[in-house]
Order: C-alpha cells, then sequence, then structure tokens
DNA sequence: ACTCAGTTATTTTTT
DNA sequence: ATAACTGAGT
C-alpha cells in the first residue's frame, strides 16, 4: 500500500472513494493520472475487484500505454484490465459482436480521406470544399447521436445532405467496413438493441473510468451511459477548463452536468497542482476566470511564486522567431516548447532555427498513416481482405500503372451491380474490358489470388514485404523517391517492421486497426541523443508539461481566431486553449506578439490579443499591455467594430499593407465583404480592443 | 499517362 | 506564400 503515500487530502480521497457515480475534477497539472492509476490498483489490491472487471477508457493511445504502465508497476496483476481508447474500445466489441450489423470481424475503418472518396462516389459532382464539409458533417452527426432520419438542418442545411448521409452510410455497409464514429454509435445501438448483450456487458465491468472526460462527445456520452448499469462504479475524470475540442463534436456539457444526469454523483476537485509556479498559475487563474461556462475551481502551489512570465512585442513574425531564437542559447531545448495556434506558424520557426542551427522537432504535423505509399499498401491489404472496398480499390488498381484508366476503372465500378459489388469477382467474371485494360485488370487480380493463398499468420512483416514487393508498389516508390529525393521505400521498410511485430489468425485486421487507430507506434522518435527544442500546436501540448514555454502570435485574429472574437462560447473555448498552453509550462513562460505577420501571402497589420489584457499586471514582466491601439499606426484593426453609410455596421476582418496603400477588409452584418483604402474610405470606427 | 499552368483554399484534429 | 488539386494539352 505505499502507493498510497504522498497522496494528498483530496488524492486520497478520490482514490479511495466507494460506489459510484464519482466526477474527479481534476485541474491541470494535479495528478490527475496517478490517482487514476493509483484507484484502479487500490480498487483491485484491496477492494478485491477482479482486473478482468475493470474497464479504463482514455482519448489516446499513449494515455492509455502510460495508464497501463503505471498501474502495472503499482499491482502487476492489472495487466489484464481493459484500458483501451474510446475508439479501440468500440472496434473490439464490434469485432465480436457485429455480425447483426453485418460487420465481418476483419472489418477495416476508413479514415477522413477514406470517408472523403467514399462521399465523391455518392456526389459525384460535389466540389473538393463540399465534399470536405459533408464529410465534416456526417462525423459531426455520428458525434452527436444524429441519425439521417432526425432533423440534420442545424448540421448541414442543404436539403439533400440526409439523403447523401443516408446513401454514404448504406455504401458503407454495403463494402463492409465503418468509419471513426461508427466505432462509438454501433456499439452503442448494439447495447441499446440487444438487453442480452447488455446485461452481459454490464456484470463484466463493474467499474468503468473515463479519462478527459471533458472531452468526450454526446455518443460517447451515450454509450457509456448504456455501459454503466445501477451498479456499475462509474468514475469520470476531467477538467472543463481544459476542454478544447469542441470542432471534434467535444460536449463540455458532458462534465458540466454530470453530476444532474448522474444523480448522488460525488464531485472530488483536485486543485493542488504540482507542475507549475506561482506566477505562471496566477495568470492561468486569472485568464480562465473570464470564462462564465465552467465549474469553476482555483489551482494553487506550494512551489512558491517564481519567475515572473515575460509579455514581448515583436515588429513581425521574423522578428518573433529570431527572439525566440536568441533565448535559446540558454537552458535545456528538450525541455522548451514553442506553442503556436496554426500549423503555418511553424515555418518562420523552422526556418530561422535551422538558420541558426537549433536543433528542434515538430510534434504531430505528417502523420504516417496518411502517406501516399504507406496508404497505398494499406488499400492493397485492405482489398486482398476485402474485394468489396471500392475505395481501396480505386486507389490502388492502377498503382502501378497497369493500363487501367479512368474510364475503364468506371466500367469495372459499374459493372460490379451484377457481381454484388465484388471488384475482384468484378474482373474475374465480366467481359467488359479489352486490350490493355483487360490485361492489366487480370494481372491485378492474380497478384491478390496469390496474395490471397499465402499465409501471413507466422509472420505478418514477411507478408506485407512480399505484398509490397510482388505489387510493384516497392519499385514504384522507389522510382518516385529517385525522382523527387522523398524517403518513400523507407517507410515501407518501417512499415513492414511495424507489421512484423503481429502473428495470428488475426493479424492483419489488427494491424491495419493499429495503424488507423493507433499512430503513435509509428512515430518514429528521432533518438539521436542532441536536446531539441519542440515546435508544437497549442492544441497538441494537452497532457505535455515543459520547463520553459513560449507562446507565439498572441494576436488577435490568430489567437483568438478572427471568427471566434465574436461569438461568447467560442472565445471561450479560445480561452480554455490559451489556459492550457499556460498550464503546460513548469519555471519559465514567454508571450510573444507581433505587429505584422505574413498571413496568405499578405503583410497584415494586427494587434495583440485581446488574453493579453487579460494577465494582470503584477504578476507579468516584459513590454507593456497596449490599451486600445498604437501599437500599430494604423487607424484600423482586425477586430476593430466599424460602422458604413452603405453596408451598415461590420466588422474588420483584415488589414493588409500592400506597399502603397492600407486595405481594410470588413465583414457586414449583412454578411457581404466589402474592402476599403483606409486613408480614402468612409468608415466610422465604433469600438476596438 | 504525364506535364504544366491555372484554381482554390488554406484552425485546431487525441480517434 | 504555398500546397494540393483540376483540367487541358501533349
Amino acid at each position: 500500500m505505499d502507493y498510497l503515500e504522498g497522496l494528498n487530502k483530496q488524492q486520497l480521497e478520490a482514490v479511495t472513494t466507494e460506489g459510484g457515480p464519482l466526477l474527479l475534477l481534476a485541474g491541470a497539472g494535479s495528478g490527475k493520472t496517478r490517482v487514476i492509476t493509483t484507484r484502479i490498483a487500490y480498487l483491485i489490491d484491496i477492494l478485491k475487484f477482479s482486473p478482468y472487471s475493470i474497464l479504463a477508457v482514455t482519448f489516446t493511445n499513449k494515455a492509455a500505454g502510460e495508464m497501463r504502465e503505471r498501474v502495472q508497476a503499482m499491482v502487476p496483476e492489472a495487466d489484464s484490465v481493459m484500458i483501451k481508447t474510446f475508439h479501440s474500445f468500440g472496434a473490439w466489441m464490434l469485432r465480436r459482436n457485429g455480425e447483426s450489423l453485418g460487420l465481418r470481424s476483419s472489418f477495416t475503418i476508413y479514415d477522413d480521406d477514406d470517408v472523403n472518396s467514399l462521399l465523391k462516389t455518392i456526389v459525384p459532382g460535389a466540389t473538393r470544399s463540399e465534399l470536405k464539409e459533408f464529410a465534416r458533417d456526417i462525423s459531426r452527426c455520428k458525434d452527436d447521436n444524429l441519425t439521417p432520419d432526425d432533423d440534420l438542418v442545424s448540421i448541414n442545411p442543404y436539403p439533400d445532405f440526409s439523403e447523401i448521409y443516408r446513401k454514404y452510410n448504406e455504401r458503407l455497409k454495403e463494402i463492409g467496413n465503418v468509419d471513426f464514429g461508427d466505432l462509438i454509435s454501433l456499439p452503442k445501438q448494439l447495447l441499446q438493441k440487444n438487453k442480452d448483450l447488455r446485461a452481459r456487458f454490464q456484470s463484466r465491468f463493474k467499474v468503468i473510468l473515463v479519462d478527459e472526460y471533458q472531452d468526450t462527445n454526446r455518443a460517447q456520452f451515450e454509450l457509456l451511459k448504456a455501459l454503466a448499469g445501477p451498479e456499475t462504479w462509474i468514475c469520470v475524470v476531467g477538467d472543463d477548463d481544459q476542454s478544447i475540442y469542441k470542432f471534434r463534436g467535444a460536449e463540455v456539457r458532458n462534465i458540466l452536468d454530470f453530476d444532474k444526469i448522474f444523480p448522488g454523483t460525488r464531485v472530488i476537485k483536485l486543485e493542488e497542482n504540482y507542475r507549475s509556479t506561482g506566477h505562471i498559475l496566477s495568470i492561468a487563474s486569472a485568464v480562465v476566470k473570464n470564462n462564465l461556462n465552467r465549474l469553476g475551481k482555483t489551482l494553487w502551489t506550494s512551489k512558491g511564486e517564481g519567475l515572473k512570465p515575460t509579455i514581448k512585442y515583436l515588429e513581425n513574425s521574423e522578428a518573433e522567431a529570431e527572439y525566440i531564437a536568441s533565448q535559446l542559447n540558454t537552458g535545456n531545448l528538450n525541455e522548451t516548447a514553442i506553442l503556436y495556434r496554426t500549423n503555418a506558424q511553424s515555418r518562420e520557426l523552422e526556418s530561422t532555427f535551422i538558420r541558426n542551427s537549433i536543433p528542434y522537432k515538430i510534434v504531430g504535423t505528417l502523420r504516417f498513416y496518411e502517406r501516399e505509399e504507406i496508404k497505398d499498401t494499406l488499400a492493397l491489404l485492405a482489398f486482398i481482405s476485402n474485394s468489396k472496398d471500392e475505395i481501396a480499390f480505386r486507389r490502388i488498381i492502377n498503382k502501378p500503372a497497369r493500363g487501367i484508366g479512368k474510364s475503364s476503372l468506371e466500367k469495372i465500378i459499374s459493372d460490379s451491380a451484377n457481381y454484388d459489388y465484388d471488384y475482384f469477382e468484378t474482373i474475374e467474371n465480366s467481359n467488359i474490358l479489352k486490350g490493355k485494360a483487360l490485361n492489366g485488370s487480370k494481372e491485378f487480380n492474380n497478384l491478390v489470388s496469390e496474395m490471397r493463398s499465402l499465409d501471413f499468420k507466422e509472420d505478418l512483416g514477411q507478408y506485407v514485404r512480399k505484398v509490397i514487393i510482388e505489387s510493384g508498389l516497392l519499385e514504384y516508390h522507389r522510382t518516385q523517391d529517385l525522382a523527387i529525393g522523398s524517403g518513400k521505400v523507407e517507410n515501407l521498410e518501417e512499415l513492414v517492421t511495424a507489421a512484423s511485430k503481429y502473428s495470428g489468425d488475426s493479424a492483419l485486421s489488427e494491424f491495419l486497426e493499429a495503424v488507423e487507430l493507433d499512430q503513435s507506434s509509428f512515430n518514429k522518435e528521432e533518438d539521436d541523443g542532441i536536446p531539441r527544442v519542440t515546435l508544437i500546436t497549442m492544441h497538441n501540448t494537452k497532457g505535455l508539461e515543459f520547463d520553459r514555454v513560449f507562446i507565439s502570435g498572441m494576436e488577435n485574429g490568430l489567437f483568438p481566431r478572427i471568427d471566434k472574437i465574436d461569438d461568447t462560447n467560442e472565445l471561450e473555448e479560445e480561452r480554455r486553449l490559451f489556459y492550457v498552453s499556460i498550464t503546460r509550462a513548469r519555471k519559465e513562460l514567454t508571450f510573444t506578439s507581433c505587429n505584422k505577420r505574413f498571413i496568405h501571402g499578405k503583410l497584415v497589420s494586427s494587434q495583440p490579443s485581446i488574453f493579453l489584457s487579460e494577465i494582470p499586471e503584477e504578476f507579468v514582466v516584459g513590454d507593456s499591455i497596449p490599451k486600445n491601439s498604437g501599437f500599430s499606426n494604423s487607424k484600423f484593426k482586425r477586430g476593430d467594430t466599424v460602422y458604413q453609410d452603405d453596408y451598415g455596421s461590420g466588422y474588420v476582418i483584415k488589414v493588409i499593407d500592400n506597399g502603397k496603400h492600407e486595405l481594410v477588409l470588413v465583414k457586414f452584418e449583412t454578411g457581404q465583404v466589402k474592402q476599403f483604402i483606409a486613408e480614402f474610405c468612409n468608415l466610422e470606427k465604433i469600438s476596438g480592443y
């Protein structure tokens, strides 16, 4: 029981409280992971719960892995606790219980890219951005538990949207695959429809723990409700102040209203922060206090005040990068992070760091599975396993070139109606193709049958290697490498290595699932021992901490984003993002803000973020915070409210300096966007920050 | 099937 | 600025 030692009063209470429901409000740096893992250990070790009866759900595989490791260090038999992400839990459940939905246990999971391609086959005339919109909105429907039969006007007002959504679901079902949303909503449906199944799950999982509860969406909440019976010890852990994924369907109300939905909830707040020094916490608290929609808690530390954070104003983004670079001469780069709101901001930092020979690493930009060569291989593997997979088929049939162009492809697709939409069968039996396309398609089918006849149960790595070589994909990408110097072959090698960790009957589908759901195991760490400064988006920093943090681009329009400034809910979410960013820092924190910045190739004037004005002056040093204008010479700033005789009132979207004139782009309440030359326009400034 | 010029749209994205 | 994509021309 020595693992209980050193816990503070609230932590101990959180660990030992019996029964459910239990809501743990765990502030940033309050030892949340320690509490969850210790609670699991305590349940097994002291309260004698079977590890098998405990389900712990997280949002990332990284978090799941960390949790497993830490629990096992305390209680070895905890290795049979089910610790999974929401999505991998859903996949696990569907592979075992999906027959009634027409799912084979080897289904594959479509990612956003595949979803887009599938939608394109359903709405061929749609533009790229329309497809993207449909994909996003369908995903949002699934997050929100909305079916095509529901009123979807609030999601997408386009009258055909419901039909598109319906057709999309039908096609997905015909193909026999699922998307990310299905991994939550289908298990939920199964449990709701099938009383026996529900009883089985409820008798197995006596304890359910959910981490990062503030980021659950409606569907995840419903799944949880279906899993938890009246006797279940349900415990959710989260921080309403750190809810930053609303744009992905996260529903803050889940945590705000938890005690109303689960009557008799015990609420325990963990407010002692073990991470940051006092001034940093004071700033974080002062900032987040401006949010009205929160449960309210105040972090404190016994660490002492520490250094005052710094605010620095720079003329432009180049100066900003140079300033940050100049600060990196001292201190441990491994313990330093530069945070920004948008990925595009990393470019300037990168080029400056290269110029100054500062080693850096960028977190989270290029995802392994999104790479062309990887997607190609996965598509081929998916097709070998399921020749009804239209998206995989489209992707791989003519790669490398087999003489099957657009028209031949469409012929096969349309003729597949006669062969149960199985493209392998269509090629096998249809006589619609001739010449080069006929030979090419037969060649493709031979490849597929040959691969199907091979056994991969011993070593999936060897199997994948064989597939890559025999299909010609390796050669194809080798040529690409030679042409443009990409590392595609290297990536394919890495895929083979990753695959060799899998064996057994379901090796292939396990592997395909891992690639979709757990990219972390494929992200090769630059482990050359050189200390590197971390470049990272604010969103990606959740759960991380550094001795020294720079928060860059503190400008209205960029952060908070321009379209979020005048919507209270959106602004509060941006502010939570700021709160998350601030609380990453242990000891040192610097905010930088620029007067001018290149945005989409245009030099744009900006003004300091309204968030900077929320920092109490007594906690910071450095440049003083300009009130109102005065930072730039310009009369107009982004975010200003203006009035114009012809168009009425609106706000400034952009101020562009084109060298000759200052152009002011205004979005009016009517929805019109107009451009004016600052010197000559009759715009009246109503208010500004 | 490939190339090149023109077009478009550029938030965040644990799964 | 820039990447990613489209469509016409080779």
